[in-house]
RNA sequence: GGGCCGUUAGCUCAGUCGGUUAGAGCGCAGUCCUGAUAAGACUGAGGUCCGUGGUUCGAAUCCACGACGGCCCA
């Protein structure tokens, strides 16, 4: 096999078949290659004869390569084309998460957004249409501060002043101003979306759909008014929300620690039942309705006394046990206290002695008298059950004030207790408040930190305060002005979500999960701790609930639609409604007043607006306007519900994930997104969480540019499991780059350079079943390789399916391109090398549409170069073809466990070589193999494997044998170590004997023996003697003149002897080598024959004389001339094999 | 305080049902190959599989407890 010369190539062609074409003069051609070179891949036309391929550099910019292929799309339109062409497919439902286009886009929504565009191009390519509409999201808290911020405003106050019509106008302004920026950085991802015809939740028409979900919520009684506790700022007089508490959190913070006592009271007898026995127990004589001796008092602990003024209950443990202690002898009085049994000892110290011990939840139904008696507190409180009382610090006792802590009012409302506030919202106590006893409460007019000393002694003075002292722990702030918060319950709308938390939880079962474990693990666990949707919000810039309340009567009513707004409106107030000035937010909103159906009377709306979670989560009704039942059962009927898919982070768990589920639920009864692909966090390089604060963001923009966005979205498809918190960086994305990208596009160019130089067209070759094993194997990968990569992708699993890519990709460049090489470069235009190309053809048509939903970019340039301009029928872009299919007649698994298996070998061959500091290029006689069972030996030694290996190890010969079999035995050499342990007390006193006459016998006999688990015969003084093989170890021993490497089971030796023959040919390749090296040192091309000079010792000329044909034809050198060379010829002076050589090279003369 | 996730080579990550000697890429060191040439390949060094205990003939893998990191919620 030569490398071809240029009479060889031309031949051939001049009378070759019509794949060849014209017979085109190769000279020529490869002085067209440069103009060739320059021709737009776009142009459709071929001339016959001339290259198929637009010539492809391995020198590429991918992102130059994206925006060209950008160009493409919008000139063709491909992505409406997509549309068109899969119009009567069934629909493939995308809900995109709306993001707030008020701050420019960062790479943690790159990740969200390749994940969401992936699915819906691989569904197109199996022959779906998608439905991707995009949105954005833009009411909400975090707008409304962005312009707090802008406007220097600090407080609610601050902004009615300012005026709520200017404020919300620049709200409005704020959350679109990112919006092109968002276009942009979409589009140039590849994000595949109608961005054309976005859902906007400002606009009039979405939150008319927002409010007639309400409604259908409120006629089925889901929506009601009641407390609920969040954290309040006292100065600011408003609510924060948790990302605002989260950044006011001061570790170490100093509160008073007390512990109170809860006196019993003295008649236990009007309560619920609590257990007789219990009561006994803890001293209480029911018949007699009083206590033995001292009633007992229950002992409670809190940070913060000024809460004491408004509880209302207590709660414990039912599970846990609690203690009766008396005080210690001599104490007096000697008190009785209960508390948990596990911090009495913490709590009191020593010498505190047990009365009685009873479980929590003996406790529960306890009557205690109340430490201050507000008007709505009841003359006995209870001790309740919860679950939320820790056993790790104060006393296993939880006083419980509803209005001041989200826990308590949780158990408040399961027990229908009095929300008390003894604090008003500036968080000063209540003067207005007068106790039963008559008197203020101590402390009352001053801020409730100041009030904790009053209240301290006024406890103190009654004996309730058992101990008071120092706690530290983390607090919360306000983050503008430093206040502490409280929590501090306010009036405000729920929906009743509890109400359906069954059928939330049910529903959840429908929904496919990736990764699984969020479905039990942090969204059912959410669900299952299900709390009502607190969904007002006392602001401005949001959905304004759509609740008026009749000044009259006191009557609530929840308006539906625009329709029944106009309709009820006061007469004088319709025109607020008119079309061309309707907004539908605050002020104007507030400004319409409507009729009250039941007195009569005038109705206003209620101030607050919505959650924005709510916007968010009506989005699958209200992007497509609906405010009809019928409105959804046409959604249903075109596939636009349930949502196919949808994909956001893990943050989204109680967001929008649970938003989306909780009202479609409570709407229309079942979940709205079948498929969910939940992403982790990104984070820096250092793994810290990447904010702007810390500055540390990554600037998408920035990656693209220097990478790409196939770069940008292979690494984010296949670096880490999508729910895998991930570090990030520019680097990685440019090793993915090196690793994936580069080397996918190597072959490429390789393939492109020589079917243009052959004249190859798959459109006009016969594609005959190729009868190479190599072409055999590649091809059964890739179908393998099809299937998984499809099942994969349907099971919404891009991470494996494109590590699988990769995994491909790496054995086609390096052993199927590798091995090829010569296939593709010999002279002869035969079978053998029709199918080669025919076969790396398909491989690279099949990727292009493998990795279409991947890399579209990529995909798109392989297929038009590859695809599309050979066969004008074929559809326009990758991104409308079908995805491949495999065929499982082309996997055989025995020829690719054949194949693992010589690349396994020679890469075991390599070692053994670079062990024995032999280099490639010097040929060696013979390669031992040992293999681990017959079945390999066979698979190794069929012809073409063997080659293979033969071809990459440059050895002659190889000889295989199986690993444990007396041909092994017979190959290698032997240590046979007589076990003496075995052999002593089986031969006693010939022991020895029998130990010398098997050292007697030959190593190899004695191992074929053993190893074939024979035993060996021998003679001892004329007895016959079988020895068993457990009593020999045999070692094998590295022959002389090999290099051995051992790994997995498997012996890979070469002999390393050079016979004279082996080292002139080791020579000869040896100075082609360093012809080839001054060739391209010059700057010759690669088809320039030249004259080459050479000087010398005697084996030079010997060398020279014996390998001079191979030399001249792998050099193209139409003489080797002995001596000087001339002037002007290329010169390089060499070391080989110990000897100088003076080469040098020039270009004949034409 | 609760829930969920993670912890494997210097870095980024695989590791199937529990099964022989735990792998890849990058980086480092060395070498090789080469008209795919500003690429590529090979080899080497590098491991307390977070720790402890348990189950098992056998644990990176299963269980319990703990540590650390992250997220969510209090």
């Amino acid at each position: 096999m030569s490398r071809r010369s240029r009479e060889s190539r031309v031949v051939p062609r001049a009378q070759g078949p019509s794949l060849w074409g014209t017979g085109l003069r190769l000279t020529k051609a490869i002085e067209s290659r440069e103009a060739a070179r320059m021709a737009s891949y776009q142009d459709p036309e071929r001339v016959q004869g001339t290259p198929c391929f637009k010539p492809v550099s391995s020198k590429v910019s991918f992102p130059k390569l994206e925006e060209d292929v950008l160009r493409f799309w919008k000139e063709r339109d491909v992505f409406h084309q997509v549309d068109r062409a899969r119009k009567d497919s069934p629909v493939f439902m995308l809900y995109e998460g709306p993001p707030t286009a008020n701050g420019t886009p960062g790479i943690h929504h790159v990740l969200a957004r390749v994940f969401k565009d992936i699915i819906p191009r691989y569904k197109t390519m199996k022959g779906f249409r998608p439905i991707r509409k995009g949105g954005w999201d833009t009411h909400g808290l975090p707008v409304e501060l962005e312009i707090e911020k802008e406007l220097g405003l600090s407080s609610k106050r601050q902004i009615e002043e300012y005026g709520i019509e200017r404020f919300n106008a620049r709200c409005k302004e704020s959350v679109m101003r990112y919006v092109m920026e968002w276009e942009e950085l979409t589009e140039r991802i590849a994000f595949w979306l109608d961005l054309a015809d976005p859902y906007i939740t400002f606009q009039n028409g979405y939150i008319e759909s927002c409010w007639w979900v309400l409604r259908q919520l409120w006629d089925q009684g889901l929506v009601e008014r009641g407390y609920k506790v969040a954290p309040h700022c006292p100065r600011c007089v408003t609510t924060l929300s948790s990302h605002e508490v989260a950044l006011g959190y001061q570790e170490d913070t100093p509160d008073p620690s007390i512990f109170v006592r809860f006196r019993l009271s003295v008649d236990q007898s009007t309560g619920p039942s609590v257990s007789g026995a219990a009561l006994k127990r803890l001293g209480y004589d029911r018949v007699g309705g009083r206590w033995a001796s001292d009633r007992p008092a229950i002992l409670g602990w809190t940070t913060t006394p000024w809460t004491v003024t408004a509880n209302v209950a207590l709660a414990v443990a039912p599970d846990e046990e609690y203690m009766l202690v008396q005080a210690p002898a001599g104490q007096t009085p000697q008190e009785r206290l209960i508390l948990a049994r596990k911090l009495v000892e913490a709590v009191l110290g020593p010498g505190w002695e047990e009365v009685a011990t009873v479980k929590g939840e003996d406790l529960v139904g306890l009557s205690y008298e109340p430490p201050f008696r507000a008007p709505e507190t009841p003359a006995q409180c209870r001790v309740l059950p919860a679950d939320f009382v820790s056993m790790e610090e104060g006393t296993g006792v939880v006083h419980i004030s509803p209005a001041y802590g989200a826990e308590d009012q949780e158990l408040g409302k399961q027990h229908g207790l009095p929300t008390i506030h003894t604090v008003d919202a500036q968080g000063v106590l209540r003067t207005d408040v007068k106790l039963a006893s008559g008197e203020a409460l101590p402390g009352a007019g001053k801020f409730f930190k100041e009030a904790d000393q009053d209240l301290m002694e006024d406890l103190e003075r009654r004996v309730l305060l058992f101990r008071r002292g120092v706690y530290r722990h983390t607090y919360p702030f306000c983050w503008r002005c430093d206040t502490p918060l409280l929590y501090y319950a306010k009036e405000s709308w729920y929906i009743r979500t509890t109400a359906r938390k069954d059928r939330l939880i049910s529903g959840n079962q429908e929904v496919h999960w990736y990764p699984e474990h969020i479905q039990e693990g942090r969204f059912g666990e959410w669900l299952r701790n299900n709390v009502d949707w607190a969904l007002s919000r006392e602001r401005y810039w949001g959905t304004p609930l759509p609740i008026w309340q009749c000044a009259g009567c006191g009557e609530y009513h929840c308006i539906g639609t625009l329709a029944e707004l106009r309709e009820q409106a006061l007469p004088g107030h319709r025109s607020l409604l008119d079309p061309e000035r309707l907004d539908l937010h605050r002020p104007y909103v507030d400004q319409v007043m409507v009729r009250c159906q039941a007195c009569g009377g005038e109705m206003r709306r209620v101030p607050e607006v919505m959650d924005c979670w709510y916007d968010s989560g009506a989005m699958p009704f209200a992007q497509d306007h609906v405010v009809s039942d019928a409105d959804i059962a046409r959604l249903r009927s075109e596939g636009r519900f349930p949502a196919d898919y949808i994909c956001e982070a893990v943050d989204q768990t109680r967001g929008w994930f649970y938003s989306l589920h909780a009202l479609s639920t409570l709407l229309v009864g079942e979940p709205c997104y079948r498929n969910v692909i939940c992403l982790g966090l990104i984070l820096d390089a250092g793994g810290e969480k990447m904010s702007k604060s810390r500055g540390n963001v990554v600037e998408p923009w920035a990656v693209i540019n220097q990478h790409g966005a196939d770069a940008l979205r292979w690494y984010l498809f296949t670096a880490a499991p999508p729910g895998n918190a991930r570090r990030f960086s520019s680097d990685l994305v440019g090793e993915a780059v090196r690793r994936f990208l580069l080397p996918l596009w190597n072959v490429y160019s390789f393939f492109v350079t020589y079917a243009n130089l052959d004249r190859f067209n798959p459109a006009t070759s016969q594609a005959s079943p190729p009868r190479s094993d190599l072409d055999r194997w590649v091809l059964s990968e890739l179908h393998r390789l099809v299937g998984e990569v499809d099942r994969l992708l349907g099971a919404y699993n891009p991470t494996d399916a494109g590590r699988r890519i990769e995994e491909f990709v790496d054995a086609l460049s390096n052993w199927y391109v590798r091995r090829s090489r010569r296939r593709f470069w010999k002279g002869e235009d035969d079978e053998d090398k029709r199918s080669a190309y025919v076969t790396l053809y398909t491989c690279l048509a099949t990727l292009a549409r493998l990795l279409a939903p991947f890399t579209p970019f990529l995909a798109e340039d392989l297929y038009a170069n590859l695809v599309r301009s050979l066969d004008p029928g074929a559809p326009e872009s990758v991104h409308l073809a079908d995805f491949p299919v495999a065929d499982a007649h082309m996997i055989d698994q025995e020829l690719s466990e054949a194949m693992a298996l010589a690349m396994r070998v020679a890469s075991l061959g390599r070692a053994a070589r670079q062990k024995a500091g032999i280099r490639i290029r010097q040929p060696l006689g013979l390669l031992h193999v040992i293999t681990r069972n017959q079945l390999e030996l066979y698979s190794l030694t069929r012809e073409h494997t063997l080659r293979q290996i033969k071809d990459e190890l440059n050895v002659k010969d190889v000889r295989v044998v199986v690993a444990g079999t007396s041909a092994e035995a017979l190959v290698w050499k032997w240590k046979v170590t007589p076990d003496m342990s075995m052999l002593g007390p089986r031969y006693e006193s010939r022991a020895r004997a029998v130990r010398d006459a098997i050292l007697r016998l030959s190593p190899q006999v004695v191992a074929s023996n053993v190893m074939s688990n024979q035993p060996v015969q021998l003679s001892v003084s004329g007895q016959e003697i079988k020895v068993s093989p457990d009593e020999v170890k045999v070692e094998r021993l590295a022959p002389d003149n090999t290099s051995l490497v051992e790994e997995g089971g498997y012996v890979v030796a070469v002999d390393t002897r050079i016979t004279p023959e082996l080292a002139d040919e080791g020579m000869a390749r040896e100075l082609v080598h360093h012809l080839q090296n001054l060739r391209r040192a010059a700057g010759f091309d690669i088809a320039d024959r030249i004259i080459t000079w050479y000087q010398g010792d005697e084996r030079l000329h010997q060398v020279m004389e014996k390998h001079g044909d191979y030399i001249r034809q792998e050099t193209l050198s139409l003489e080797l001339r002995q001596g000087e060379p001339e002037p002007g010829a290329h010169a390089g002076e060499q070391r080989i094999d110990g000897g100088a050589v003076k080469l040098a090279v020039q270009r004949a003369s034409r």
